[in-house]
RNA sequence: GCGGGCGUGGCGGAAUUGGCAGACGCGCCGGAUUUAGGAUCCGGUGGGCAACCUUGCGGGUUCGACCCCCGCCGCCCGUACCA
């Protein structure tokens, strides 16, 4: 037979669609497994080849477990809102309803192409009227528990795209959608209260299974330290300045504060402040700097003394001086912190800057070269004087804060609550209400969707205002609440909303009366396994969670958790090594590789291409060693006999064992190799039986579905290979009845010997004695030790 | 800086988790077939003429180490003045 993939491959994709192969059923009595795959966004370049890994993986899992007998759901939708697709809108002139419609269409036959056993009745899309309905009505429930509010702070904006962005947008000071530089703006944002689930979501990745490094980076974006709010007062004035601090056992050694540029106890007491000339000019200085540059700038501390302002420490009495500098963020714990040179680096760089007082409280280290970060005895410091232990000094000066009334312990996260209005078009629009009498209200739920209107121009206002604000009809409404006139909340939602929630809908796609029927939820969540890529790890896996939570707590959903297992695939690179870009020319367009060898070989390929979970520089000459393998497979028509061909057995059962465990463990790459090795020793062999062949035939089918449909076809095979069960393996037939054993003298290979797969230490010593080459090298030598590894090795320690 | 991961032939990568290092594939070399091949098939392929040497480098534990421990070096990812 041979691999005629352009007449093959679209012919099963056809007859499995007609015969609804690959639909999952609500309430089956057989097994469930919810596979799911990071949907798409179906931007206009079409599908990437990182795609097809990405997707390919829990794809050779779900076929597998189709045969195995499960009911499988692996579903696929559209996460269609976007700036991109809007950009391209403003530039082209066209709407973004034509524009992702056309997408969507271009991604769905991409994807069929590549012969993916999705079930496509349930597909869902973002974009779509009867979907973001529930993701507004999700937003509402939030809005209606207090997890949403509005406020005007410093936020990070995006000059070019012109929108405010989370930080889970704007890692490491780029903007996620644009990668241009990140600043920091005042503006009036909505948020959603994240950070009250921050608990929560750190408690919850004690109940699932994700890869070590998925979780470690969850942990550390959550970002939980345990301290100490201290509050020192002041001596102009009858106040205090509040610190955050995980060193409360450094009191004693506190010579100088600091507080951010933005601090507003500046403001406060301006009328204070003798060099406010000199302050103004510093905070002048700090805000033109964008987020990037005061992190590059790390090392160089700049700052200014503020004259007139002294506080006072409230464990020791002593009087100290309080700075502003940028090294002190207004975003995390107070905006204020207490320095002690002696054991923070940052701290001893200012202090040695600035010529301000190091004073050591902890034993150990040079304080003239260096701070101290590390543990020792307590010196200098009253009561704390002689403890040893970090652990019971904060305790102790917990203790004795709590006592005078001047501090208590305190928690800080780095996650910042999640910013989450967008100045653009294309997104779910938010539904509230700003009522000049009742303040924010929310638009009623038999009112959702609150639809996006249909507008001229999609261009941003002046000053970043949304393009809704020019509608005229959206915009003016009457309040729900008491009637009177009032406007529409004009910004839309992140592209996040859309995706924060989509598996749920995929139990229950079409249903108008909730967002999920509880049945089916209760049926298919959680999903049993999810992969996708490492970049959402801190976005996406972050916000879903949250929303999901959300949900459990309001009794909408099942489960607490949304995913009970995550993986995440490795990075197709160019095969020049380096990250596929098209201003390097090293992108591979997987329709390239379809119209040259086919799905199967692409599908194949790029699961051999290496560890899953790893990434891998795409190689043309290797795509062949897929391709001779897909067509030597085909091949093997030639080879069939009736008899049954007994030398083919053990390696048979030995395939059928490895195949079936490396897909469960997405060792796909050593399956695959598992594979291509029995089809060697079929062609070693010289013949293949039918049965063998049919069963060969079943264990690539996940991988090469069309090619193995066509054989299974040629074998008289009943229905589909796709249907057909899953091969069993007979643990007694993966054993040969001998084994060969390497000898060793000492740990170093001295021969190798066939013995009897049970042959006993005595056996194998006998055998050694008995060879003719083997048997020498122990003349004249005692044997001081045996150790004997049935079926690998046997050593000799000889004197 | 901190957190996580990695380092094995010319290349992608295997190695039952302490038991014959280099499976499988690419590439390369030789042969067959072919008018021809960048098609197909067969054989070979870590290094060294050898004894032997080889899993980034140096120590250690062990009968035995790619695997465990200690100390370096180098890459990748994430995060970043987080108090």
């Amino acid at each position: 037979m041979e691999y005629k993939f352009r007449e093959i491959e679209p012919k099963w994709q056809k007859k499995w669609e007609e015969a609804g192969l690959f639909r999952a059923v609500d309430g089956s009595e057989r097994p469930k497994f919810y596979a799911l795959v990071e949907f798409p966004y179906p931007s206009g370049h079409g599908m990437h080849i990182g795609h097809i890994k990405a997707y390919g993986g829990l794809e050779v899992v779900s076929r597998k477990r189709r045969m195995q007998g499960y009911n499988v759901l692996f579903p696929i939708g559209f996460d269609a809102f976007g700036l991109p697709t809007e950009n391209t809108a403003i530039k082209d002139g066209v709407h973004p309803r034509v524009l992702t419609d056309q997408n969507i269409r271009k991604f769905t036959d991409q994807l069929r192409r590549v012969g993916f056993s999705f079930d496509w009745s349930r597909t869902v899309d973002t974009t779509d009227e009867g979907y973001y309905r529930w993701t507004q009505w999700i937003f509402r429930k939030m809005f209606d528990a207090g997890l949403v509010f509005r406020d005007k702070t410093l936020v990070n904006f995006c000059p070019h795209c012109q929108v405010v962005l989370s930080n889970e947008d704007s890692q490491g000071g780029k903007c996620d959608i644009c990668h241009n530089d990140v600043v920091q703006k005042s503006k009036d944002v909505w948020y959603l209260r994240i950070t009250e689930y921050a608990d929560k979501l750190l408690e919850g990745l004690d109940h699932v299974d994700y890869l070590p490094n998925i979780r470690n980076q969850q942990e550390n974006w959550i970002g939980r330290s345990t301290g100490a709010f201290v509050n020192f007062p002041l001596k102009e004035v009858d106040d205090k300045l509040r610190i955050y601090t995980t060193r409360c056992d450094t009191l004693f050694g506190v010579t100088f504060m600091v507080i951010a540029p933005e601090h507003p106890v500046l403001d406060t007491y301006a009328d204070k402040v003798k060099n406010m000339d000199e302050v103004r000019a510093y905070r002048a200085e700090c805000a033109k700097k964008t987020e990037f540059e005061r992190t590059q700038l790390a090392k160089d501390k700049t700052g200014v003394r503020i004259d007139g302002l002294t506080a006072i420490n409230p464990i020791t009495g002593r009087e100290i001086p309080i700075f502003i500098s940028d090294y002190v963020m207004m975003g995390y714990g107070t905006g204020a912190i207490m320095a002690v040179p002696a054991h923070d680096t940052r701290d001893y760089a200012f202090a040695k800057k600035f010529g301000v007082e190091i004073l050591p409280v902890i034993e150990g280290g040079d304080i003239s070269k260096d701070a101290y970060t590390g543990e020792g005895r307590m010196i200098n410091s009253g009561f704390l004087n002689g403890l040893t232990d970090k652990k019971s000094s904060i305790e102790r000066m917990l203790v004795e804060l709590e006592k005078r009334g001047v501090g208590e312990a305190g928690v800080q996260y780095k996650m910042k609550d999640w910013a989450f209005n967008r100045q653009r078009y294309w997104g779910e629009p938010i539904p509230i209400v700003h009522c000049p009498k009742c303040g924010m209200v929310g638009v009623p739920y038999e009112e959702l969707p609150l639809k996006l209107p249909e507008v001229e121009n999609f261009e941003p206002g002046e000053g970043g205002e949304s393009p809704l604000a020019k509608v005229a009809s959206f915009v003016n409404c009457k309040c729900p609440q008491c009637g009177g006139d009032a406007k529409r909340e004009t910004d839309t939602m992140p592209q996040w909303a859309g995706s924060s929630w989509y598996f749920l809908r995929y139990t229950d796609p079409h249903n108008d009366k909730s967002l999920a029927d509880p049945e089916k939820l209760k049926y298919w969540m959680p999903v049993d396994w999810y992969n996708g890529g490492m970049e959402h790890v801190t976005r996406h896996m972050i916000y879903s969670r949250f929303w999901h939570r959300f949900l459990y707590d309001i009794g909408a959903v099942p489960c607490p958790e949304p995913y009970a297992k995550r993986t995440a695939q490795g990075l197709v690179l160019g095969a020049n090594g380096v990250k596929m870009s098209k201003s390097l020319g090293n992108v591979i367009d997987p329709n390239d590789v379809i119209d040259r060898y086919g799905a199967d070989v692409l599908r194949t390929y790029i699961l051999f291409m290496g560890d899953y979970e790893q990434a891998a520089p795409w190689s043309d000459s290797s795509v062949r060693g897929c391709k001779r393998l897909i067509d030597r497979f085909a091949a093997l028509t030639d080879l069939l006999t009736e008899e049954p061909v007994p030398s083919l057995e053990t390696s048979l059962h030995r395939t059928i064992r490895k195949v079936s465990e490396d897909i469960e463990s997405m060792k796909f790459n050593t399956a695959i190799a598992a594979i291509m090795t029995f089809v060697n020793d079929v062609y070693a062999a010289g013949a293949i039986d039918r049965a063998s062949l049919m069963t060969l035939t079943k264990l690539l089918c996940p991988f090469a579905p069309h090619i193995c449909e066509e054989m299974w076809q040629e074998l008289g095979g009943e229905g589909f290979c796709s249907a057909a069960s899953w091969p069993e393996y007979d643990e007694e037939k993966t054993k040969e009845a001998t084994v060969e054993i390497a000898v060793q003298l000492c740990g170093k290979v001295r021969g190798r010997l066939t013995v009897p797969v049970d042959a006993t230490q005595e056996d194998v010593l006998a055998a050694i004695q008995a060879d003719g080459t083997l048997s020498p090298m122990l003349a004249g030598k005692q044997i001081v030790k045996q150790i004997y590894v049935p079926g690998r090795l046997c050593n000799l320690v000889v004197k």
